[in-house]
DNA sequence: CCCGATTTAATGGTGTTACCTTTCGATTCA
DNA sequence: TGAATCGAAAGGTAACACCATTAAATCGGG
Protein backbone atom coordinates (compact mmCIF):
# COMPACT_ATOMS: atom_id res chain seq x y z
CA UNK A 1 0.00 0.00 0.00
CA UNK A 2 2.84 2.46 0.52
CA UNK A 3 3.90 4.56 -2.52
CA UNK A 4 5.87 2.62 -5.03
CA UNK A 5 9.72 1.93 -3.74
CA UNK A 6 9.47 3.29 -0.59
CA UNK A 7 9.24 0.37 2.06
CA UNK A 8 10.96 1.81 4.98
CA UNK A 9 11.90 5.39 6.08
CA UNK A 10 14.98 5.01 5.00
CA UNK A 11 14.18 5.08 1.14
CA UNK A 12 12.24 7.99 1.35
CA UNK A 13 14.78 10.29 2.81
CA UNK A 14 17.50 8.25 0.76
CA UNK A 15 15.82 9.34 -2.47
CA UNK A 16 15.11 12.68 -1.79
CA UNK A 17 18.85 13.51 -0.44
CA UNK A 18 20.14 11.36 -3.17
CA UNK A 19 18.23 12.83 -5.49
CA UNK A 20 18.85 16.86 -4.51
CA UNK A 21 22.63 15.68 -4.28
CA UNK A 22 22.82 14.18 -7.85
CA UNK A 23 21.07 16.99 -9.41
CA UNK A 24 23.23 19.53 -8.18
CA UNK A 25 20.16 20.95 -5.66
CA UNK A 26 22.87 20.68 -2.69
CA UNK A 27 26.14 21.58 -3.99
CA UNK A 28 29.31 20.05 -2.49
CA UNK A 29 30.69 21.92 0.50
CA UNK A 30 26.84 22.22 1.35
CA UNK A 31 26.65 20.88 5.33
CA UNK A 32 23.61 19.04 6.53
CA UNK A 33 23.04 17.90 10.12
CA UNK A 34 20.99 15.01 11.02
CA UNK A 35 18.92 17.20 13.27
CA UNK A 36 18.28 18.90 9.73
CA UNK A 37 16.77 15.66 8.28
CA UNK A 38 15.31 14.38 11.62
CA UNK A 39 12.89 17.69 11.29
CA UNK A 40 12.72 18.06 7.51
CA UNK A 41 11.60 14.12 7.26
CA UNK A 42 9.91 13.78 10.46
CA UNK A 43 11.93 10.60 11.27
CA UNK A 44 14.17 9.35 13.99
CA UNK A 45 17.65 9.76 14.60
CA UNK A 46 18.58 6.47 13.49
CA UNK A 47 16.77 6.47 10.56
CA UNK A 48 18.99 9.48 10.14
CA UNK A 49 21.92 8.58 10.67
CA UNK A 50 21.64 4.83 9.07
CA UNK A 51 20.62 6.98 5.81
CA UNK A 52 23.83 9.10 5.95
CA UNK A 53 25.77 5.84 6.43
CA UNK A 54 24.18 4.62 3.12
CA UNK A 55 24.90 7.87 1.38
CA UNK A 56 28.57 8.29 2.57
CA UNK A 57 29.14 4.53 1.54
CA UNK A 58 28.08 5.63 -1.77
CA UNK A 59 30.79 8.88 -1.87
CA UNK A 60 27.85 11.61 -2.14
CA UNK A 61 28.83 12.84 1.65
CA UNK A 62 31.10 12.18 4.82
CA UNK A 63 30.51 12.74 7.88
CA UNK A 64 32.51 14.70 10.53
CA UNK A 65 32.14 15.34 13.86
CA UNK A 66 31.40 18.64 14.77
CA UNK A 67 31.15 19.86 10.75
CA UNK A 68 27.75 17.83 10.22
CA UNK A 69 27.75 15.74 6.84
CA UNK A 70 29.11 17.47 3.65
CA UNK A 71 27.87 17.20 0.46
CA UNK A 72 30.80 15.56 -1.66
CA UNK A 73 32.43 16.63 -5.08
CA UNK A 74 31.21 14.45 -7.92
CA UNK A 75 34.75 13.21 -8.25
CA UNK A 76 34.31 11.13 -5.14
CA UNK A 77 30.93 10.03 -6.44
CA UNK A 78 30.32 6.11 -6.82
CA UNK A 79 29.26 6.37 -10.18
CA UNK A 80 29.28 3.07 -10.93
CA UNK A 81 26.20 2.72 -8.41
CA UNK A 82 23.02 1.90 -9.91
CA UNK A 83 21.24 4.34 -7.78
CA UNK A 84 23.72 6.98 -8.50
CA UNK A 85 23.38 6.07 -12.40
CA UNK A 86 18.96 6.18 -12.24
CA UNK A 87 19.62 9.33 -10.19
CA UNK A 88 21.61 11.44 -12.20
CA UNK A 89 19.34 9.91 -15.17
CA UNK A 90 16.41 11.85 -14.12
CA UNK A 91 17.65 15.13 -13.18
CA UNK A 92 20.29 17.94 -14.30
CA UNK A 93 22.95 14.58 -14.17
CA UNK A 94 20.99 13.32 -17.13
CA UNK A 95 23.32 15.00 -19.79
CA UNK A 96 26.45 13.94 -19.20
CA UNK A 97 25.15 10.61 -17.48
CA UNK A 98 23.66 9.63 -20.76
CA UNK A 99 26.87 10.95 -22.68
CA UNK A 100 29.06 8.20 -20.25
CA UNK A 101 26.98 5.80 -20.46
CA UNK A 102 26.85 5.68 -24.53
CA UNK A 103 30.19 5.80 -24.44
CA UNK A 104 31.05 2.89 -21.66
CA UNK A 105 28.31 0.86 -23.93
CA UNK A 106 30.38 1.57 -27.40
CA UNK A 107 33.18 0.55 -25.17
CA UNK A 108 31.59 -2.86 -23.11
CA UNK A 109 29.47 -4.29 -25.53
CA UNK A 110 31.65 -5.21 -28.64
CA UNK A 111 33.75 -6.88 -26.11
CA UNK A 112 30.73 -8.45 -24.40
CA UNK A 113 29.23 -10.04 -27.54
CA UNK A 114 32.86 -11.30 -28.53
CA UNK A 115 32.85 -13.06 -24.77
CA UNK A 116 29.47 -14.11 -25.82
CA UNK A 117 30.72 -16.31 -28.50
CA UNK A 118 33.42 -17.96 -26.89
CA UNK A 119 31.16 -18.71 -23.51
CA UNK A 120 27.21 -18.72 -24.15
CA UNK A 121 24.82 -21.59 -23.64
CA UNK A 122 23.53 -23.76 -25.98
CA UNK A 123 19.97 -21.82 -25.18
CA UNK A 124 21.38 -18.16 -24.91
CA UNK A 125 22.79 -19.06 -28.65
CA UNK A 126 19.41 -20.33 -29.84
CA UNK A 127 17.38 -17.42 -27.98
CA UNK A 128 20.29 -14.70 -29.24
CA UNK A 129 18.83 -15.88 -32.69
CA UNK A 130 15.37 -15.63 -32.15
CA UNK A 131 15.32 -11.99 -31.03
CA UNK A 132 17.27 -11.01 -34.04
CA UNK A 133 14.36 -12.55 -36.30
CA UNK A 134 11.74 -11.26 -33.35
CA UNK A 135 13.40 -7.98 -33.99
CA UNK A 136 12.94 -7.77 -37.43
CA UNK A 137 9.94 -8.89 -37.78
CA UNK A 138 8.64 -6.39 -35.40
CA UNK A 139 10.89 -3.62 -36.83
CA UNK A 140 9.61 -4.82 -39.81
CA UNK A 141 5.78 -4.11 -38.87
CA UNK A 142 6.90 -0.77 -36.93
CA UNK A 143 5.69 -1.98 -33.37
CA UNK A 144 7.86 -0.27 -31.32
CA UNK A 145 6.91 -0.66 -28.16
CA UNK A 146 7.54 -4.55 -28.91
CA UNK A 147 10.37 -3.62 -30.70
CA UNK A 148 12.32 -2.04 -28.00
CA UNK A 149 11.44 -4.98 -25.45
CA UNK A 150 13.30 -7.68 -27.72
CA UNK A 151 16.00 -4.90 -28.27
CA UNK A 152 16.40 -4.62 -24.33
CA UNK A 153 16.14 -8.32 -23.98
CA UNK A 154 19.18 -8.42 -26.91
CA UNK A 155 21.42 -6.65 -25.25
CA UNK A 156 20.77 -7.68 -22.05
CA UNK A 157 21.49 -11.71 -23.61
CA UNK A 158 24.97 -10.83 -24.31
CA UNK A 159 25.72 -8.90 -21.31
CA UNK A 160 25.27 -12.19 -19.30
CA UNK A 161 26.28 -14.66 -21.47
CA UNK A 162 29.67 -12.63 -21.94
CA UNK A 163 30.79 -14.79 -18.87
CA UNK A 164 31.80 -11.57 -16.72
CA UNK A 165 29.72 -10.33 -14.11
CA UNK A 166 30.93 -6.57 -14.51
CA UNK A 167 29.20 -6.59 -17.63
CA UNK A 168 26.37 -8.34 -17.01
CA UNK A 169 25.84 -5.67 -14.16
CA UNK A 170 25.27 -3.30 -16.73
CA UNK A 171 22.27 -4.91 -18.41
CA UNK A 172 20.01 -2.66 -16.52
CA UNK A 173 22.01 0.53 -16.96
CA UNK A 174 21.66 -0.36 -21.02
CA UNK A 175 18.42 -1.11 -20.50
CA UNK A 176 17.48 2.14 -19.07
CA UNK A 177 19.67 3.74 -21.68
CA UNK A 178 17.96 1.97 -24.53
CA UNK A 179 14.40 2.73 -23.08
CA UNK A 180 15.06 6.42 -21.93
CA UNK A 181 16.65 7.04 -25.30
CA UNK A 182 13.30 5.86 -27.38
CA UNK A 183 11.42 8.25 -24.83
CA UNK A 184 13.33 10.97 -25.36
CA UNK A 185 11.96 10.73 -29.10
CA UNK A 186 16.05 9.89 -29.86
CA UNK A 187 14.99 7.38 -32.18
CA UNK A 188 13.11 7.10 -35.86
CA UNK A 189 10.11 6.14 -35.60
CA UNK A 190 10.70 3.09 -37.56
CA UNK A 191 14.12 1.35 -37.22
CA UNK A 192 16.74 1.33 -40.10
CA UNK A 193 17.20 -1.92 -41.86
CA UNK A 194 20.69 -1.64 -41.50
CA UNK A 195 19.98 -1.62 -37.51
CA UNK A 196 17.77 -5.06 -38.30
CA UNK A 197 20.76 -6.26 -40.32
CA UNK A 198 23.77 -5.43 -38.15
CA UNK A 199 21.34 -7.51 -35.05
CA UNK A 200 20.89 -10.22 -37.18
CA UNK A 201 24.86 -10.55 -38.02
CA UNK A 202 25.54 -9.93 -34.33
CA UNK A 203 23.38 -12.93 -33.26
CA UNK A 204 24.66 -15.22 -36.30
CA UNK A 205 28.27 -14.48 -35.09
CA UNK A 206 27.32 -15.03 -31.21
CA UNK A 207 25.58 -18.21 -32.24
CA UNK A 208 28.41 -19.56 -34.43
CA UNK A 209 31.07 -18.90 -31.66
CA UNK A 210 32.88 -16.29 -34.30
CA UNK A 211 34.01 -13.94 -31.54
CA UNK A 212 36.14 -11.80 -33.70
CA UNK A 213 33.14 -11.61 -35.84
CA UNK A 214 30.81 -10.92 -33.40
CA UNK A 215 32.93 -7.70 -31.67
CA UNK A 216 33.24 -6.34 -34.99
CA UNK A 217 29.46 -6.98 -35.71
CA UNK A 218 28.62 -5.12 -32.55
CA UNK A 219 31.02 -2.44 -32.98
CA UNK A 220 29.08 -1.91 -36.77
CA UNK A 221 25.71 -1.94 -34.65
CA UNK A 222 26.64 0.71 -32.03
CA UNK A 223 27.71 2.74 -35.47
CA UNK A 224 29.47 5.87 -35.14
CA UNK A 225 28.56 7.06 -32.06
CA UNK A 226 31.37 9.26 -31.63
CA UNK A 227 30.05 11.86 -34.27
CA UNK A 228 26.68 10.97 -33.27
CA UNK A 229 27.02 11.77 -29.26
CA UNK A 230 28.06 15.33 -30.27
CA UNK A 231 25.09 17.01 -32.19
CA UNK A 232 21.69 15.17 -31.25
CA UNK A 233 20.02 17.47 -34.37
CA UNK A 234 19.46 14.49 -36.42
CA UNK A 235 16.80 12.20 -35.87
CA UNK A 236 18.39 8.65 -37.95
CA UNK A 237 20.94 8.54 -34.97
CA UNK A 238 20.09 4.29 -34.16
CA UNK A 239 22.85 3.36 -32.05
CA UNK A 240 21.15 0.51 -30.32
CA UNK B 1 46.80 5.84 15.76
CA UNK B 2 44.58 3.58 15.23
CA UNK B 3 45.32 0.62 12.91
CA UNK B 4 45.17 1.45 8.96
CA UNK B 5 41.75 2.13 7.87
CA UNK B 6 39.88 1.18 10.50
CA UNK B 7 38.98 4.38 12.18
CA UNK B 8 35.58 3.30 13.28
CA UNK B 9 34.05 0.02 14.50
CA UNK B 10 31.44 -0.01 11.36
CA UNK B 11 34.81 -0.42 9.68
CA UNK B 12 36.04 -3.23 11.36
CA UNK B 13 32.53 -4.98 11.46
CA UNK B 14 32.27 -4.01 7.82
CA UNK B 15 35.67 -5.22 6.72
CA UNK B 16 35.40 -8.64 8.33
CA UNK B 17 32.03 -9.30 7.30
CA UNK B 18 32.15 -7.99 3.67
CA UNK B 19 35.32 -9.98 2.90
CA UNK B 20 33.78 -13.10 4.29
CA UNK B 21 31.07 -12.62 1.76
CA UNK B 22 33.18 -12.11 -1.28
CA UNK B 23 35.37 -14.69 -0.01
CA UNK B 24 32.63 -17.14 -0.25
CA UNK B 25 33.10 -17.97 3.47
CA UNK B 26 29.82 -17.25 3.75
CA UNK B 27 27.45 -19.12 0.90
CA UNK B 28 24.18 -17.27 -0.19
CA UNK B 29 21.42 -17.62 1.88
CA UNK B 30 22.91 -18.32 4.87
CA UNK B 31 22.03 -15.85 7.59
CA UNK B 32 22.91 -13.78 10.44
CA UNK B 33 21.33 -12.20 12.96
CA UNK B 34 21.82 -8.96 14.62
CA UNK B 35 22.68 -9.86 17.77
CA UNK B 36 25.11 -12.88 16.58
CA UNK B 37 27.01 -9.38 14.87
CA UNK B 38 26.93 -7.72 18.30
CA UNK B 39 28.42 -10.90 20.27
CA UNK B 40 31.48 -11.60 17.73
CA UNK B 41 32.47 -7.92 17.56
CA UNK B 42 31.20 -6.78 20.70
CA UNK B 43 29.64 -3.73 19.17
CA UNK B 44 26.51 -2.32 19.96
CA UNK B 45 23.23 -3.03 18.40
CA UNK B 46 23.46 0.56 16.24
CA UNK B 47 26.75 -0.27 14.74
CA UNK B 48 26.07 -3.70 13.82
CA UNK B 49 22.45 -2.17 12.26
CA UNK B 50 24.14 0.29 10.12
CA UNK B 51 26.98 -1.99 9.14
CA UNK B 52 24.04 -4.25 8.08
CA UNK B 53 22.47 -1.39 6.41
CA UNK B 54 26.00 -0.68 4.28
CA UNK B 55 26.03 -4.14 3.45
CA UNK B 56 22.67 -4.12 1.99
CA UNK B 57 23.13 -1.35 0.16
CA UNK B 58 26.51 -3.24 -1.55
CA UNK B 59 23.95 -5.73 -2.18
CA UNK B 60 25.66 -8.13 -0.30
CA UNK B 61 22.74 -9.34 2.02
CA UNK B 62 19.08 -8.75 2.91
CA UNK B 63 17.56 -8.00 6.13
CA UNK B 64 14.08 -9.03 6.28
CA UNK B 65 11.86 -9.42 9.49
CA UNK B 66 11.51 -12.60 11.50
CA UNK B 67 14.43 -14.19 9.35
CA UNK B 68 17.55 -12.37 9.57
CA UNK B 69 20.26 -11.00 7.57
CA UNK B 70 20.72 -13.44 4.26
CA UNK B 71 24.02 -13.45 2.16
CA UNK B 72 22.98 -12.76 -1.37
CA UNK B 73 24.11 -14.48 -4.56
CA UNK B 74 27.09 -12.91 -6.18
CA UNK B 75 24.47 -11.77 -8.96
CA UNK B 76 22.94 -9.42 -6.75
CA UNK B 77 26.21 -7.87 -5.68
CA UNK B 78 27.54 -3.99 -6.94
CA UNK B 79 30.43 -5.92 -8.88
CA UNK B 80 31.53 -2.00 -9.12
CA UNK B 81 31.61 -0.88 -5.94
CA UNK B 82 35.25 -0.46 -4.82
CA UNK B 83 34.99 -2.26 -1.89
CA UNK B 84 33.70 -4.70 -3.51
CA UNK B 85 36.49 -5.47 -5.72
CA UNK B 86 39.18 -4.74 -3.64
CA UNK B 87 37.92 -8.01 -1.51
CA UNK B 88 37.79 -9.83 -4.56
CA UNK B 89 40.93 -9.18 -5.42
CA UNK B 90 42.92 -10.59 -2.25
CA UNK B 91 40.51 -13.44 -1.18
CA UNK B 92 39.17 -16.64 -3.15
CA UNK B 93 37.43 -14.16 -5.86
CA UNK B 94 41.09 -12.70 -7.15
CA UNK B 95 41.10 -15.35 -9.96
CA UNK B 96 37.61 -14.18 -11.94
CA UNK B 97 37.88 -10.81 -9.91
CA UNK B 98 41.46 -10.19 -12.01
CA UNK B 99 39.86 -11.70 -15.16
CA UNK B 100 36.65 -9.41 -15.10
CA UNK B 101 38.97 -6.80 -14.70
CA UNK B 102 41.08 -7.55 -17.50
CA UNK B 103 38.34 -8.09 -19.84
CA UNK B 104 36.87 -4.62 -18.83
CA UNK B 105 40.33 -3.01 -18.95
CA UNK B 106 40.42 -3.96 -22.78
CA UNK B 107 36.87 -2.76 -23.35
CA UNK B 108 37.47 0.57 -21.35
CA UNK B 109 41.13 1.92 -22.12
CA UNK B 110 40.83 1.93 -25.58
CA UNK B 111 38.04 4.04 -25.60
CA UNK B 112 39.21 6.07 -22.92
CA UNK B 113 42.24 6.61 -25.02
CA UNK B 114 40.50 7.67 -27.82
CA UNK B 115 38.15 10.18 -25.29
CA UNK B 116 41.58 11.85 -24.11
CA UNK B 117 43.03 12.43 -27.70
CA UNK B 118 39.81 14.46 -27.90
CA UNK B 119 39.64 15.71 -24.62
CA UNK B 120 42.71 16.36 -22.88
CA UNK B 121 44.01 18.98 -21.28
CA UNK B 122 47.06 21.17 -22.43
CA UNK B 123 48.92 19.92 -19.47
CA UNK B 124 47.72 16.62 -19.64
CA UNK B 125 48.41 16.31 -23.34
CA UNK B 126 52.56 17.19 -22.13
CA UNK B 127 52.41 15.03 -19.02
CA UNK B 128 51.15 12.27 -21.11
CA UNK B 129 54.71 11.96 -23.67
CA UNK B 130 56.69 12.73 -20.28
CA UNK B 131 55.11 9.31 -18.74
CA UNK B 132 55.82 7.62 -22.53
CA UNK B 133 59.11 8.78 -22.40
CA UNK B 134 59.82 8.32 -18.53
CA UNK B 135 58.81 4.49 -18.57
CA UNK B 136 61.54 4.05 -22.07
CA UNK B 137 64.23 5.64 -19.11
CA UNK B 138 63.21 3.32 -16.50
CA UNK B 139 61.99 0.04 -18.40
CA UNK B 140 66.14 0.41 -20.16
CA UNK B 141 67.70 0.58 -17.01
CA UNK B 142 65.27 -2.00 -15.50
CA UNK B 143 63.81 -0.36 -12.71
CA UNK B 144 61.57 -2.46 -12.22
CA UNK B 145 59.30 -0.47 -9.21
CA UNK B 146 59.63 3.21 -10.82
CA UNK B 147 58.87 1.69 -14.34
CA UNK B 148 55.77 0.32 -12.39
CA UNK B 149 54.97 3.73 -10.97
CA UNK B 150 55.33 5.74 -14.27
CA UNK B 151 53.08 2.73 -15.91
CA UNK B 152 50.35 3.73 -12.97
CA UNK B 153 50.24 7.40 -13.65
CA UNK B 154 50.02 6.42 -17.63
CA UNK B 155 47.32 4.91 -17.53
CA UNK B 156 45.55 6.64 -14.76
CA UNK B 157 46.12 10.02 -16.48
CA UNK B 158 44.64 8.33 -19.48
CA UNK B 159 41.56 7.57 -17.69
CA UNK B 160 41.27 10.87 -15.85
CA UNK B 161 41.67 12.76 -19.62
CA UNK B 162 39.10 11.13 -20.87
CA UNK B 163 36.37 13.30 -19.38
CA UNK B 164 34.51 10.05 -18.51
CA UNK B 165 33.68 10.36 -14.91
CA UNK B 166 32.62 6.35 -15.07
CA UNK B 167 36.25 5.59 -16.71
CA UNK B 168 37.87 8.26 -14.55
CA UNK B 169 36.23 6.40 -11.59
CA UNK B 170 38.25 2.94 -13.09
CA UNK B 171 41.50 4.16 -12.35
CA UNK B 172 42.12 2.75 -8.93
CA UNK B 173 40.56 -0.43 -9.93
CA UNK B 174 43.31 -0.31 -13.32
CA UNK B 175 46.39 0.49 -10.62
CA UNK B 176 45.50 -2.23 -8.74
CA UNK B 177 45.21 -4.58 -11.64
CA UNK B 178 48.79 -3.41 -13.14
CA UNK B 179 50.51 -3.62 -9.67
CA UNK B 180 48.68 -6.74 -8.33
CA UNK B 181 50.13 -8.32 -11.56
CA UNK B 182 53.43 -7.21 -11.08
CA UNK B 183 53.12 -8.63 -7.81
CA UNK B 184 51.89 -11.42 -8.73
CA UNK B 185 55.13 -12.43 -10.96
CA UNK B 186 52.76 -12.38 -14.22
CA UNK B 187 55.70 -9.71 -15.51
CA UNK B 188 58.79 -10.35 -17.03
CA UNK B 189 61.55 -8.81 -15.35
CA UNK B 190 62.50 -6.66 -18.07
CA UNK B 191 59.74 -4.40 -19.89
CA UNK B 192 59.92 -5.68 -23.31
CA UNK B 193 60.78 -2.84 -25.83
CA UNK B 194 57.53 -3.49 -27.82
CA UNK B 195 55.72 -2.67 -24.61
CA UNK B 196 57.68 0.47 -24.45
CA UNK B 197 56.81 1.71 -27.80
CA UNK B 198 53.46 0.78 -27.53
CA UNK B 199 53.14 3.42 -25.03
CA UNK B 200 54.83 6.18 -26.77
CA UNK B 201 53.27 5.33 -29.73
CA UNK B 202 49.71 5.83 -27.21
CA UNK B 203 51.30 9.11 -25.56
CA UNK B 204 51.99 10.76 -28.91
CA UNK B 205 48.23 9.91 -30.65
CA UNK B 206 46.87 11.38 -27.48
CA UNK B 207 48.95 13.92 -27.53
CA UNK B 208 48.21 14.88 -31.19
CA UNK B 209 44.77 15.09 -30.94
CA UNK B 210 44.46 11.68 -33.35
CA UNK B 211 41.76 9.72 -31.38
CA UNK B 212 41.53 6.78 -34.02
CA UNK B 213 45.05 5.97 -33.77
CA UNK B 214 45.39 7.00 -29.98
CA UNK B 215 42.45 3.91 -29.95
CA UNK B 216 44.49 1.51 -32.28
CA UNK B 217 47.44 2.31 -30.12
CA UNK B 218 45.65 1.50 -26.97
CA UNK B 219 43.94 -1.75 -28.61
CA UNK B 220 47.39 -2.73 -29.56
CA UNK B 221 49.18 -1.71 -26.19
CA UNK B 222 46.48 -4.27 -24.55
CA UNK B 223 47.60 -7.04 -26.76
CA UNK B 224 46.68 -10.38 -27.85
CA UNK B 225 44.93 -10.59 -24.08
CA UNK B 226 42.05 -13.31 -25.27
CA UNK B 227 44.90 -15.99 -25.40
CA UNK B 228 46.87 -14.42 -22.71
CA UNK B 229 44.09 -14.17 -20.67
CA UNK B 230 43.59 -18.03 -20.71
CA UNK B 231 46.67 -19.52 -19.87
CA UNK B 232 48.84 -18.07 -17.74
CA UNK B 233 52.06 -20.29 -18.33
CA UNK B 234 54.22 -18.01 -20.15
CA UNK B 235 56.58 -15.02 -18.21
CA UNK B 236 56.11 -12.97 -21.33
CA UNK B 237 52.65 -11.53 -21.53
CA UNK B 238 52.52 -7.82 -20.92
CA UNK B 239 49.12 -6.58 -21.28
CA UNK B 240 49.42 -3.12 -19.70
C1' DC C 1 47.17 48.66 21.26
C1' DC C 2 47.71 44.81 18.47
C1' DC C 3 48.57 40.21 17.42
C1' DG C 4 49.57 35.50 18.30
C1' DA C 5 48.96 31.75 21.56
C1' DT C 6 46.19 29.36 24.80
C1' DT C 7 42.07 28.26 27.12
C1' DT C 8 37.19 27.57 26.99
C1' DA C 9 32.68 26.65 25.38
C1' DA C 10 29.41 25.22 21.99
C1' DT C 11 28.29 22.01 18.44
C1' DG C 12 27.12 17.81 16.33
C1' DG C 13 28.53 13.20 15.17
C1' DT C 14 29.77 8.45 17.71
C1' DG C 15 28.46 4.82 20.32
C1' DT C 16 25.42 2.65 23.87
C1' DT C 17 21.23 1.08 25.99
C1' DA C 18 16.36 0.29 26.53
C1' DC C 19 11.97 -0.30 24.75
C1' DC C 20 8.04 -0.75 21.71
C1' DT C 21 6.10 -2.11 17.01
C1' DT C 22 5.65 -4.85 12.97
C1' DT C 23 6.28 -8.62 10.13
C1' DC C 24 6.13 -13.26 8.83
C1' DG C 25 7.97 -18.24 9.38
C1' DA C 26 6.75 -21.98 12.11
C1' DT C 27 3.84 -24.43 15.06
C1' DT C 28 -0.43 -25.90 16.43
C1' DC C 29 -4.94 -27.05 16.07
C1' DA C 30 -9.34 -27.66 13.82
C1' DT D 1 -5.44 -29.00 4.37
C1' DG D 2 -5.84 -24.74 5.99
C1' DA D 3 -6.48 -21.18 9.53
C1' DA D 4 -5.23 -19.19 14.04
C1' DT D 5 -1.54 -18.42 17.05
C1' DC D 6 3.14 -17.65 18.69
C1' DG D 7 7.45 -15.76 18.86
C1' DA D 8 11.92 -14.52 16.69
C1' DA D 9 14.14 -10.85 14.72
C1' DA D 10 14.29 -6.58 12.25
C1' DG D 11 12.11 -1.75 12.14
C1' DG D 12 11.79 2.24 14.50
C1' DT D 13 11.94 5.63 18.58
C1' DA D 14 14.07 7.86 22.45
C1' DA D 15 17.42 9.42 25.61
C1' DC D 16 21.97 9.21 27.13
C1' DA D 17 27.20 9.91 27.86
C1' DC D 18 31.15 10.86 25.14
C1' DC D 19 34.50 13.23 22.49
C1' DA D 20 36.58 15.48 18.39
C1' DT D 21 36.50 19.81 16.36
C1' DT D 22 36.00 24.34 15.74
C1' DA D 23 35.38 28.95 16.94
C1' DA D 24 35.15 32.31 20.30
C1' DA D 25 37.10 34.32 24.27
C1' DT D 26 40.81 35.19 26.96
C1' DC D 27 45.43 36.22 27.95
C1' DG D 28 50.15 37.70 27.52
C1' DG D 29 54.01 39.74 25.32
C1' DG D 30 55.95 43.11 22.39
Amino acid sequence: MSRAGFENRHDAVLEAIGREITHGDLAPGDTLTLEHIQNRFGVSRTVARETMRILESMGLVTSRRRVGITVQDAAAWNVFDPRVIWWRLDGNGRDTQLRSLTELRVAVEPLAASAAARNASAEQRTRVVELGARMRGLGERGLLADFLDADVAFHTLLLEASGNEMFAALADVVAAVLRGRTQLGLMPRQPVPEALDAHENVARAVAAGQDRRAEDAMRALLGEVREAMVPPDTGQLSLD
